[in-house]
RNA sequence: GGGUCCGUAGCUCAGGUGGUCAGAGCGCACGCCUGAUAAGCGUGAGGUCCCUGGUUCGACUCCAGGCGGGCCCA
């Protein structure tokens, strides 16, 4: 089979089209060697047209030969945020990627460099999930016996899985980036460069192990760091517990202490209250009880009586009974402590304290030195510790301690309540703040100076990086670095069991110069298990052992600035020449992930921000709303859309539908109307000449005349509008608005220019007018081929296979943007004016449902400021549209039309009273238009009643309009045109004639002619005066050679007109066989063989 | 609770330094065209531009507050 774009007409159909053999020659791929210009129909069939266009990229290296072209023109650097190798990429993940292929091709086009290197986040707690779920199991210790080395290397699997797919979804949707050199940031080199990272981190004193509470999840076993935690808040329901805690001088006196973690009540070791605040003691149903004045209302209701108030401060150093005595008899245990972050706004105002389980419990608990107790492993399961609920998670404990403590009287209520709480993005288990032991980035030290650097960072669009993100840069913690896991890059520290001796590693040749065996440090692979085998030698004379840890994987796309070169180790230039990226286009999403960890990572490094401009995508949602994601089960795989619909498609309808960043419900329905609306449309601009222009043999090279027509020339004009407006949104990456630039565009040169200039391209002679007629479409389309090359790169490829030239670029894609050129500002307002009176012609003869095809004499035009400029040339245009033979300007069209006055009871009634009603009797009994002269011409009018005159004012009348009898009147703001319908002899003839030949076209498709075949003509019966009195017309318009009255002997096709008209006929055919205006009759159709 | 975006025709969405800006596409209805024809064009119906106040001669557009929705954070 040949790849061809072309589209041969096919079986059946074929026979109710114009068939024109077009030679088909294979456009891509290898061609002929005499290569002339050959233009032809686009394939129409999405699937088969776009994978012939891939099919050609690739075999002919186009987007290599793209590169190649610009090298050493001015960069444009471009980043890619790499996907996690985790996962089919869904329709939500292809808006970014638009944007990401869409301005890289507008910027190549515009003659800078734009490489585009591909990139795969490997590691992660994601990746080990979905091994683990495959292997069947759930937990660090099952890993452990399964093997981390052949664990790891599932993890190697899964992930060249993922990338695969990945890579299949890009090539399809015509998304170029170098996937063939990618960086991958599981390969030692790519880690190498993050040791070097944290080595200089480290220098800088910045990298610290510090023992924190943090978020933790017990199923991953590993802690979070912020920008993940913030991936997992959703609205839960969660248990909300106030208990009773007396004192220990008065235990009738009793505490309230409010949680919604039940389980951490074990761990109590104080209470902390508010010094300044004011708290009472009441007595409520029995008991007295202390809590915040605040808190009264709402804890207590009305029924609380106060015995009295005082300040929290007299408070401060009371024990209390506790729940549970783990740590009885230790220092300060069992105390009311005062703190400063005790909220009135919740709970009793007065905060129970464990600090094994909360930020803020801990720096209490280090500030005033409390006791610490942990009866909760780190599988988040209750310790011997505590053997109420030994062995059980603590989410389950809940309900057990709850029992207990009702039994023993303590609990005051128990209820539930609905807040957000935040759960591991990745397995959804609910997090512990747990106290544990971590490596941190000291960020926080470098706030101001990334802070700075997002000021210099263009977002778009601005509240972004205002907002959101400059919040998130404001209220910024240090960065918890490590993960207690295995799949990831290792930490590159080592630490010696005998003096406790760290060191930090910073490449490869250090680690093999420190190395007890340097030979196997050379080689060995830098993943877990492998690096920790590793030992080091440590000055003590001991040996050093790497720290378990592997970093937040974070850390590794965020650091792909530099990572992707493997500098400094080598690639020192590409690196230089490369930073910071011109663009890098992310969703939303990324604001806390990507976004982030890159410019921290950038200043930390290289002192300056790793971007210049951001453009960040909204989300995808589905078609009715929800949020598009794996676990919803509602994600839609683009390849079989863009197999249906067109890759293209959907590029057109994710680029022109909304901002990018905006919310976005994506739409199979919304793809189709993409491809129906505008790019059919340039389809069949495009399909029009390329007919046209093979049945003519029209060649680029023919001569363009010197005169031109004023269609031409406005054509030629309005194509550098379009140039202009699209390059300049472009340029300021407006890319809706660029959009609807270029649908306004098509709509002009298919719904204008094209209709205009039709009978142009019909047959005859080489005139001037049809040359310059096939040169204003062929560069008119070509260009558009240009424009729409960054939006639907297959689309303007298959233009441009057709359209391209001798000395033309192969490919459209290595073609440079177009100059916008000359405009003639005039003549397109020219144009507009006329085109507005065409419609309106058209919308008259609409109203008074005379049909286009009948002639007629006279559209009358109400003239505006400018329009005795026109040429006559343009109105000759609206003429053929409209089909009249004169279009006359006049200053008023009030000739047409006579004013019909009523009386404004409104104004009259208040200024005359009685008089109003006889007003209005004489006023309908008047001359309307000559009281509607009066009052225009002197503002007013005087009428007569029997009591005399009365002076009428303009606000006295109401008119209305009717339009003499014979004309159709239309108005829309300032334009008005009217439209003289009726008909005389010879405009009666005309339509006899147009109707007869437009039946005589109809009854050749039927008759399965092709648009070039000529014919003998035989008719008969009363239609036979029309063939006498326009035998020429006739013969020209249906290409006829000859005209005979009476039957052909061995016609092909027969048609009688006999039925009676009238009634609509939905049915070609049966239209076809009405009479033709009340005449009745036969024609008989025969195709001359031979070529004349 | 804080930040931010959004709330315009049945649907998807534009719009604007405050003064013909109440819009487009789709859908629907009705027509037109018939040598781009399994295409093309026109017309029409349909909206208190979320609500309430304020500024103003004038607000859908600015300001404040509220309501509803999304996202992010706490």
């Amino acid at each position: 089979m040949v790849p061809s774009l072309s589209c041969p007409a096919r079986g059946r159909e074929a026979a109710q089209r114009p068939r024109v053999r077009l030679r088909h020659t294979p456009v891509l791929g290898k061609r002929r060697k005499i290569m002339t210009f050959q233009p032809h129909r686009i394939e129409k069939d999405p699937k088969k047209r776009e994978r012939e266009i891939l099919r050609f990229w690739e075999e002919g290296r186009v987007f290599e030969k793209s590169l190649e072209r610009t090298k050493g023109k001015p960069r444009f650097v471009f980043y890619e945020g790499p996907p996690t190798a985790n996962g089919t990429p869904h329709f939500a993940h292809l808006l970014a990627r638009l944007y990401k292929d869409l301005f890289p091709r507008y910027k190549t086009m515009r003659g800078h460099y734009v490489p585009r290197k591909a990139g795969w986040d490997c590691h992660g707690l994601p990746v080990e999930i979905e091994v683990e779920k495959e292997l069947g199991i759930k937990s660090k210790p099952e890993i452990v016996s399964y093997g981390v080395e052949k664990f790891v290397e599932k993890c190697k699997e899964s992930v060249r899985f993922y990338i695969g797919k990945w890579e299949e979804m890009i090539r399809r949707m015509g998304f170029w980036i170098d996937l063939d050199h990618p960086y991958v940031t599981m390969t030692d080199d790519y880690i190498e460069t993050l040791w070097w990272a944290i080595k200089r981190i480290h220098e800088q004193g910045l990298l610290y192990r510090g023992h924190k509470v943090l978020p933790y999840c017990p199923r991953c076993g590993t802690p979070l760091s912020s920008h993940e935690v913030a991936q997992g808040y959703r609205t839960t329901e969660d248990p909300s517990v106030t208990v009773r805690m007396p004192l220990v001088e008065d235990p009738e006196v009793k505490v309230l202490v409010w949680t919604t973690t039940p389980w951490t009540l074990p761990s109590n070791v104080a209470l902390a209250i508010d010094p300044a605040a004011t708290y009472v003691e009441v007595e409520y149903r029995g008991e007295r009880l202390i809590l915040a004045k605040p808190r009264v209302e709402a804890v207590l209701g009305e029924e609380a009586r106060t015995l009295r108030e005082f300040l929290g401060e007299e408070l401060v150093g009371k024990e209390y009974e506790p729940l549970y005595p783990l740590v009885a008899g230790q220092e300060n245990a069992y105390r009311i402590v005062g703190a400063d972050f005790v909220s009135m706004e919740e709970g009793t105002g007065v905060v129970h304290i464990a600090p094994a389980f909360g930020e803020e419990d801990y720096q209490l608990g280090q500030e005033k030195a409390l006791p610490f107790v942990q009866p909760v492993d780190l599988s988040g399961k209750f310790t011997d510790e505590f053997p109420l609920t030994q062995g059980l998670f603590v989410k389950d404990a809940d309900p057990v301690i709850l029992d207990d403590l009702k039994k023993r009287g303590r609990l005051f209520s128990a209820g539930t309540v609905e807040h957000e709480y935040p759960f591991c993005w990745r397995c959804d288990t609910p997090l512990l703040y747990y106290a544990l032991d971590s490596w941190f980035i000291a960020t926080t030290a470098k706030k101001e100076e990334i802070i700075a650097e997002n000021e210099t960072v263009e977002w778009l669009p601005e509240h972004v990086g205002r907002g959101r993100f400059g919040d998130f840069l404001n209220s910024m913690r240090d960065w918890a670095l490590s993960r207690d896991r295995f799949w990831g890059t290792p930490l590159p520290v080592w630490e010696c069991k005998g003096c406790g001796e760290m060191v930090v590693i910073g490449s490869r040749a250090e680690l093999a110069e420190r190395a007890v065996d340097p030979e196997h440090a050379r080689k060995v692979e830098l993943h877990r298990p492998y690096i920790d085998r590793v030992k080091l030698r440590c000055g003590c004379g001991g040996e050093m052992e790497r720290v378990p840890h592997v970093l937040d994987t974070w850390f590794d796309s965020g650091a792909m600035h530099t990572a992707q070169w493997h500098y400094p180790f080598e690639n020192e230039e590409l690196f230089r020449e490369n930073y910071p990226a011109d663009f890098i286009c992310e969703g939303l999403d990324q604001t806390r992930g990507w976004f982030y960890t890159l410019i921290v990572t950038g200043v930390l490094l290289h002192g300056k921000t790793p971007y210049k401009r951001v453009l960040v995508t909204g989300l995808g949602l589905d078609e009715r709303g929800q949020k598009m994601s794996k676990s919803r089960g509602n994600v839609i795989d683009p390849l079989p859309v863009a197999d249906q619909y067109s890759a293209d498609a959907i590029r057109w309808y994710l680029a022109s539908e909304s901002a990018p960043w905006t919310v976005r419900r994506i739409s199979l329905e919304g793809v189709r109307k993409a491809r129906a609306g505008f790019l059919e449309t340039v389809v069949n601009s495009h399909d029009f000449f390329a007919l046209y222009a093979g049945i003519d043999g029209f060649d680029p090279g023919m001569p363009v005349p010197e005169e031109r027509p004023l269609l031409d020339r406005w054509l030629g004009s309005r194509t550098a509008q379009a140039v202009e407006e699209v390059t300049r949104y472009l340029d300021a990456y407006k890319v809706v608005e660029a959009c609807r630039a270029l649908e306004r565009y098509v709509d002009d040169l298919s719904n204008w220019y094209i209709r205009l200039s039709r009978p142009r391209f019909w047959g005859g002679e080489w005139t001037d007018s049809k040359r310059s007629a096939y040169h204003a479409l062929y560069g008119a389309l070509k260009t558009l081929a240009k424009l729409i090359a960054p939006f639907t790169p297959f689309l303007a490829e298959a233009m441009w296979q057709s359209l391209k030239a001798d000395g033309d670029p192969e490919s459209v894609h290595l073609v440079e943007w177009p100059d916008s050129g000359e405009r003639d500002e005039a003549l397109e307002q020219w144009m507009g004016r006329v085109r507005t009176v065409a419609e309106l012609g058209l919308a008259a003869r609409n109203k008074a449902k005379v049909k286009v095809r009948q002639p007629l004499r006279t559209l009358y035009v109400k003239k505006v400021p400018g329009d005795e400029e026109i040429p006559p040339e343009l109105w000759d245009l609206a003429k053929a549209e409209l089909n009249v033979k004169e279009i006359s300007l006049e200053e008023t069209l009030d000739h047409l039309r006579r004013p019909v006055l009523f009386p404004n009871f409104a104004s009259l009634g208040p200024r005359l009273g009685a008089l109003a009603q006889k007003v209005a009797a004489a006023l309908s009994k008047s001359d309307h238009v000559a009281v509607w002269e009066e009052l225009k011409k002197a503002r007013k009018a005087v009428i007569r009643v029997e009591e005399g005159e009365v002076e009428l004012l303009p606000d006295d009348v109401k008119v209305s309009w009717e339009t003499a009898s014979g004309y159709v009147l239309l108005e829309e703001g300032q334009d008005a045109v009217a439209l003289d319908i009726r008909l005389d002899e010879e405009l009666r003839a005309e339509g006899d004639l147009r109707e007869l030949i437009h039946r005589i076209q109809l009854a050749r498709k039927e008759a399965g002619f092709e648009v070039t075949d000529r014919i003998e003509l035989g008719y008969e019966g009363e239609i036979s005066e029309i063939f006498r009195r326009f035998p020429e017309r006739i013969r020209e318009e249906v290409l006829a050679v000859s005209l005979v009255e009476g039957r052909i002997p061995g016609a092909e096709y027969t048609v009688e007109f006999s039925a009676d008209e009238g009634n609509r006929r939905r049915d070609e055919r049966e239209r076809l066989s009405t009479k033709i205006h009340g005449k009745a009759g036969k024609i008989y159709l025969r195709r001359v063989k031979g070529d004349e």
